[in-house]
DNA sequence: GGCGATTGTCGAAGCGCTTCGACAATGGTT
DNA sequence: AACCATTGTCGAAGCGCTTCGACAATCGCC
């Protein structure tokens, strides 16, 4: 009767083999002879060995296991963050890693007791704010990591974002091209814009320099996200200006009450996720979340980093329009 | 110059211990003198030390690792699996443990790689279905598991599943109170009753219980997603049974289009996610699945088979019913 | 046909931790 | 005063793997 693991001796042993070059075989590190190899093969299907993820951490100093961190606030849209999870778990699994699931409410100890624990051998930071607390951890750990989002300072870090500058101006673009004259943007909340987070900055500068490029009159008001604050927004910037009738919408909570509150002759482009957009009557013009894309191209920057790679600081994703009956010709 | 990582041996040192001191305070497995916990404590603070998690696993044969295995197929509602992961999370780290995520479309290698690998100590596997492949490779595995979902054989297994035959009934009930007297069923498509998917079979025992009970005269009919199929489906019963005006509604996918064909004034009642309940008007009368409460429910089950308890075989969660708009007298 | 390179394999030294048995120093009992 | 328990600590033996240096066997070349 043997023990019940099945160790990497076992196989040495059933394949006629040194324990080393059993690791060899798995590693690829060294040649090995194509019948020992076959041989080791062998002895592995034949007694079901699965190597040890301690042991080879252990020795090696790699885990094969990528921390993805998430945010858990309530306000981010969930669907998406689930097509972001999946996608870096599918895309790690194409690169042989594994990952752990750790929610963002653990903060930066969190990210320093999987890293300095070595659980991960680096980390994928969702939703990350322009003075992020977790930043500073980050560059001290001695782990690789890539953030989705912007900070403030990103020197020395690795970030991947939509680009939501060109965000902003093709939806200009499309509106322009549409024959719209004066076209308006509602952002986020007030107080996002003043805690300087990134991303409705960004939108709101390609916003205006696509406006002023193609010869709009262009407004830009922050956007409150209850029904009756929404209305008043629009209404007041009716009255002021009778001649819009483009809006860009770049808020997932108060896009509802907008398209509510506007007559329906004016045309309504927004920046949220396809499934969202899909789901009004009319179907909203918008800018995708690319979720996937983003995890995608997040674990492969992450893996550049784990071979010894120096990838691009900044990744910036290109926005995709997509045209539907929310926006038509003036 | 000290090297990269803090071992225990250098928190021993400092701290004028032995290794194995240091160990016992971090485990507290044997008695140590508080004068020594305080001073080891201070050392670990000190050095910043975090146990290396690949030597622990080793050494311990515990990982503090749980896996959660997700669906990964179109259909499941998005949001759901991702409340569900979040609480297991969430649920999880209250027990000192992590979470690695797996998808389901590794199918059952994926499980026998992180088990057998002692990557983890356990497994949550959702949306298991009667027939799963999965099942008995997860009865082989030297590790233990919780299955949301039912399958066929669940002897020697733990599963958590909402009740749905209770949830079908209390369907009933809820229209039957209302004065209702012929209500109907309409569930999954044909095919899913067809590989016997237990939670639609259950629902319709549950449903046509409670209809016997309450005396009221039930129809059952399976029902396709598309929006045409639907409308043919709601017609013919309409047109066959005048005086049915009491619907409940067991697919998520078809709910809408139900909704839609159905005249205003006859009573609605879907068993779906609270969030696709709310987004339709009028809001729908709806049995949630309770997403947080089966991840939290999964993760104390799992725990007390880790620490060798012998949980319930079957935990039904009961269903909840919140009445919204779409039910009303007749 | 002799010599350096190359190829294929082995043995052993760790990696950082847990845990077991040993044992000195106490304390409580007769 | 002699004894047995209890308490607090230590040393050492692994856990299963990777990797380095060593070395025998083979090869290619002048």
């Amino acid at each position: 009767m043997k023990k019940g693991v099945v160790t990497i001796a076992d196989v040495a042993r059933h394949a006629g083999v040194s324990v080393s070059t059993v690791s060899y075989v798995l590693s690829g590190k060294r040649t090995i002879s194509a019948s020992t190899r076959a041989r080791v093969h062998a002895s592995i299907r034949a007694l079901g060995f699965h190597p040890h993820a301690g042991a080879r951490s252990l020795a090696s100093n790699r885990s094969s296991v990528i921390a993805l961190v998430l945010p858990l606030r309530q306000g981010m849209h969930l669907p998406v963050l689930m097509q972001f999870a999946t996608a870096v778990v599918t895309s790690a699994r194409s690169h042989h890693h594994d990952v752990l699931l750790v929610t963002a409410d653990e903060g930066p100890a969190g990210l320093r007791r999987v890293a300095a624990g070595a659980m991960v051998d680096g980390l994928i930071v969702m939703d990350v704010e322009m003075d992020d607390p977790r930043v500073p951890t980050l560059r001290q750990l001695a782990r690789p990591s890539v953030l989705i989002g912007l900070p403030a300072d990103s020197a020395g870090l690795t970030c991947v974002d939509l680009d939501f500058h060109r965000a902003g101006a093709i939806c200009v673009d499309h509106l322009a091209d549409l024959g719209h004259r004066e076209v308006a943007l509602l952002g986020a909340p007030r107080v996002v814009y003043e805690r300087d987070t990134g991303f409705a900055h960004r939108t709101r500068d390609g916003f205006l320099e696509a406006a002023a490029r193609r010869g709009l009159v262009a407004f830009t008001e922050p956007c409150e996200e209850d029904a009756a604050t929404v209305r008043a927004t629009v209404d007041a910037l009716l009255l002021k200006h009778p001649g819009l009738t483009g809006f860009v919408v770049h808020n997932e909570a108060a896009v509802a009450h907008v398209q509510a509150a506007l007559p329906r002759d004016t045309s309504i482009v927004a920046i949220c996720p396809d499934e969202l957009a899909e789901r009004f009557s009319p179907a909203l013009s918008s800018v995708q979340i690319p979720a996937e894309e983003l995890g995608r191209q997040a674990v492969d920057l992450l893996m550049t980093k784990l071979n010894g790679g120096e990838p691009a600081s900044l990744t910036m994703l290109p926005p995709h329009l997509t045209v539907r009956a929310s926006s038509g010709p003036h």
